[in-house]
Parts: C-alpha cells; sequence; structure tokens
DNA sequence: ATACGTGCAAAGTATTTGCAAACGG
DNA sequence: CCGTTTGCAAATACTTTGCACGTAT
C-alpha cells in the first residue's frame, strides 16, 4: 500500500471501494489499487489511457489491459460510471455511494469537457425514470454545443 | 432516383435534408441518397452497419465507407445526430426540422434500447442550457438499467 | 470536362483476449 | 500452495483513409 495525498471526499469512496472489493472474492493488486486510487482523486472524468499514463508515471508499471480489466470490474460493481461523450473514447468517473454526482457540456469544437449539476434536472430525470418500464439504475445527460473560446 | 414507402413525417425531413444537402456544394450519390432515405424512414435511432446492411438489402451495391462518410457529412450539416448508447458502437438518427426529438432507455443486460420523450425534461434541459458557459447545439440524454425481461 | 462521390482494400485506434509469470492470502 | 491478478503481445471490432474509377452537373 502507498499514501496518497486526496480529498476528504474521495477518501471515503475509495474506502467505500475498498470495502466493497473486499466483500467480492476479489484481491487487491497493484493495477487495481492504482485505477481505484487514481479515480478516488479525480474530480471528473478520465480515460483508460490517462489512468495508464498517471499510473506510469508515479512509477507504477501497470499494463493498459489490466487498467481495463479493473474498469471493466468496478463497473460491474456500481462503483464506477462509464461516460461516452463521443469520439469513440470512454471516459470513467467515480460514482459517490450517496447518489451525489454531475452531468457534462462538450464542446463540439474543441473537445473540452465541463462538469455541471443541476437539482432540477435531477428532479424531471426521476420523474422519467418511474415512468418508462425500466428499472432505472443511472442516467448519463451531454450537452453539446461551442464553448467560450470556440465561438465565433 | 427511386421511390420508397415512408411516412409522411419522414418525407418532411428527407426534403429537408436534400434541400440542405443542395444548398452546399455537394452533389447527389448513391450512397448518399440510400442513407437519407433510410433515416428519413425509421422511428429511432441505427448503427452504420444496419445502414449498410439494409442499403444492400434493398440491392444498392454501397460501401460500408460511403455509409460513414454519408454520416459524417449529415452530422457535421446537423441533419442527423450521432448517439453513442455505449458498446463502442455510435448510432445515428434524423433530426427533425422543428426541433421534436426523443431520448434513450438502454438495457444493461440484453442491449434494448426504448425511445421516450418528457416535456419536463425538456423544460429542465432548456434551462440548464442557459447557465453553463457554452452555446448549446444539442444534448443527448440515456437511461440505463433493467428491461421487464431482464428484471429479476 | 472537371471535380465530387463511390467502392474496395488497407490502415488506424480503442478495447479485449490468451497466456505464462508474479503475487496475495 | 492454489487461484487470482498482472503485463505483454496478439487479436478484435468499429471507423477512417488512400486510391482509382464512376458520375453528376
Amino acid at each position: 500500500m502507498r499514501t496518497a495525498i486526496i480529498s476528504p471526499v474521495s477518501a471515503t469512496w475509495i474506502q467505500h471501494a475498498n470495502d466493497t472489493l473486499r466483500l467480492g472474492d476479489v484481491r487487491s493488486g497493484g493495477a487495481r489499487s492504482a485505477v481505484v486510487e487514481l479515480l478516488g482523486g479525480e474530480p471528473c472524468c478520465l480515460t483508460a489511457q490517462e489512468l495508464f499514463d498517471r499510473a506510469r508515471a508515479a512509477g507504477r508499471p501497470v499494463g493498459i489491459a489490466s487498467v481495463y480489466r479493473a474498469l471493466d470490474l468496478l463497473v460491474e460493481l456500481k462503483l464506477v460510471q462509464r461516460i461516452e461523450l463521443g469520439a469513440g473514447i470512454a471516459r470513467f468517473e467515480a460514482r459517490q455511494p450517496d447518489g451525489e454526482h454531475h452531468h457534462h457540456v462538450v464542446c463540439d469544437d474543441c473537445g473540452r469537457v465541463e462538469p455541471f449539476s443541476d437539482a432540477r434536472l435531477e428532479v424531471a430525470l426521476d420523474g422519467v425514470a418511474g415512468e418508462v418500464g425500466f428499472e432505472v439504475d443511472t442516467h448519463d445527460v451531454v450537452l453539446r454545443g461551442a464553448c467560450a473560446d470556440c465561438r465565433g
């Protein structure tokens, strides 16, 4: 194990993730620990490649395949949300145990991604979730347009 | 040109799409016509492969590359919306000129996709669009969960 | 006639899988 | 010790690009 400087909120998620992992019959390995720590310390979403690069930069010789395998497991356990913002690149973000979350606005021109959250939107989404015939677990919302720099 | 049995609403979109294409300095080719006709006749989203298969089944010897090229152009002209529902497969859907549109709910288990629409959700989305710093052009909403068949 | 559109095949890129070695409990 | 996890390399699957030929205007 290795210490890391992380925010209290994220530390809670890391704790939660490790607890959940321990419940399943999974063992702790270096690659998965790195992914959990990195996602826990990040406020917004990261790509698999970004996780790989950061782990390597931190001196952990992980393989990209292990990053994907760790992410698959975490998504399956509902600890992580997979987010598709287009361009065929998946992004990953910690799912807070209290349901707290945000959505994303993407610039069609430069690809910039920014988070936002809105209580009324969540209320509307919860309302819709009860009306479709599915048992809804999560939702994604993506706004697309031009950021301040690219508008012209 | 070839006739096809299509609904009035979609005929409007096809008309609109052809008009818009004619304004740009683009010429009409077989592959692009096929894509426009197929998207105009479909109420929900289709994958590039589905468009390719249907065009071939209809006796049009299009190439998959031309399908992608036509879709790129149509997306650029805002005639078509690209929708990412996960699994790395993009889907495409006609954008009605009057802004009428729907969203999607996806079964995490079997992959089933169903459309839905909700006026209150649209109001909330419009409200949020004015508060983020971007000039928002479109939005995607995806609900994920278990469909009636897979719930257990 | 001339440039744009097209089909095929090859290349590109994100992700997954096979496998033997390393490792945790 | 035994089975999970890992890193590497090869394979896969969707999408894009190169190029010569066809086609609309």
